[in-house]
DNA sequence: CTTGGTTTGTGATTTCAATCACAGAATAAA
DNA sequence: TTTATTCTGTGATTGAAATCACAAACCAAG
């Protein structure tokens, strides 16, 4: 059992969380009041598939995965949940199962808010209703897009688009170099995309040999030329 | 340009919808009143990818298909929209264009509310705005379990979860036999699969030859061992 | 009932990715 | 730094689905 995140409980913490930008400081303090802090080593599960969903949770420090193993024994991984993402709002409201098992990736502490008082916050700040709609738009449109790649026939594209995709959240310069830091490994990165990890190497290997990329190490990647990397998302050919 | 519905607009066209099944009466009559409704032919487009969004959408009768083309050529369908669904609630929120072509697949009337009426619908009638978070979140758990089928490696188990999938809205009973109408032609199963058209002929015909079901003509498939249908949908090997 | 366009099934072939197997690299721990 | 363990890349092979090509079946309109 994880220990409680007490360096979080008389601080404003989820001040930075998008999701509660719209509450006044005090709504805010009132909030983290009732939350629980736990903390996950990487590797522990945060909420398991199938298990009651009892609470809303926001990621503080650290990311996860969510994943299912499919019937053939694949993980995969539906969502990476970054810094001050959250889950647990839409499962809330329909279903008495969690659809997913949530993993930390890395160390991890999350803040939790119960049924009760999630629907209360919903109730009274009736924003925070909106922005979840607006959240749950965009996962939406996320995974459209994902089911769109996957649909999609050639590995290439596929692997292209995952990564304009976690440029947005992991990218950031390394002096002039444009590096994504991934949150996962080759055979996370691979059941994310539904393929196999030696296809994901071999074709990684081949867009270092184009000239796209550059593998530093095993979780960083430089893009070196960003505009075929966009071309390989849109049509490989 | 499709010509208005008059059938419809003095009458409580929307009693039906589940949507709006919380509403009183002569909320439903105001709503009514508020709505602009239109009639398509089988093919004619109600929404363009890219278009501004500017309406939330009912299918009063018939049906929609909602897709993207591919860059490779493809159209990837997304959502098939039966009697009584609706589409547009996401992209008034948060996008201006809209994210995929919405096509007729029948002669099919819909009632579109615009933008700002639909806003105050939501603000005067929370309980409606709770339907549409559940009726998103019921769209992701599809869009998951699309996901989890498509990352699934063999054709055969997302064909059948397909068919499954199919059966709660399009399924009925012809005597003894439980049938399913097909709102789209192989062709369209193919590209809501994201496979080619020959490999779904392929597999139907195998899934004929062990029993499990029966064409009957084109858009007619009769079920006849569920429960192996059931065992592939989970892991065929 | 006939007719003509459309949709569907199926053989032959090719292609791309999965799998198996293992060595080399990277990372974490002592 | 060294060592142990996990992670990653790559060759050989297999396998499943895509593609190409065309005939048969279907179905809607006269």
């Amino acid at each position: 059992m994880p220990d409680a995140c007490d360096g979080c409980s008389n601080d404003l913490c989820l001040r930075n969380v998008p999701l509660f930008s719209s509450l006044q400081r005090d709504a805010v303090h009132a909030l983290t009041s009732e939350m629980e802090h736990h903390r996950y080593k990487k590797g522990e599960i945060i909420v398991r598939e199938g298990e009651k969903a009892s609470a809303f949770t926001v990621i503080r420090e650290g990311s996860a995965k969510a994943y299912r193993i499919t019937p053939d024994g694949r993980e995969q991984i539906l969502y990476i949940f970054p810094v001050n993402d959250y889950f647990g709002a839409r499962f809330l409201f329909t279903e008495e199962r969690v659809p997913y098992t949530v993993e930390a990736l890395e160390p991890t502490t999350v803040c939790t808010l119960s049924k009760t008082n999630f629907e209360n916050l919903l109730a009274e700040h009736s924003q925070v209703a909106i922005e979840i709609i607006e959240a749950m738009a965009n996962r939406m449109s996320r995974l459209e897009n994902a089911m769109q790649s996957m649909g999609g026939r050639n590995a290439d594209m596929r692997i292209a688009s995952l990564l304009l995709e976690f440029k947005e959240s992991y990218g950031h310069y390394n002096g002039n170099f444009l590096e994504i830091t991934l949150p996962l490994s080759r055979e996370g990165l691979a059941n994310y995309l539904g393929i196999a990890r030696e296809t994901l190497s071999r074709k990684l290997t081949q867009f270092e040999e184009d000239g796209i990329i550059l593998a530093v190490g095993n979780r960083v990647i430089r893009i070196l030329d960003l505009a075929k990397l966009t071309d390989l998302s849109y049509l490989v050919d």
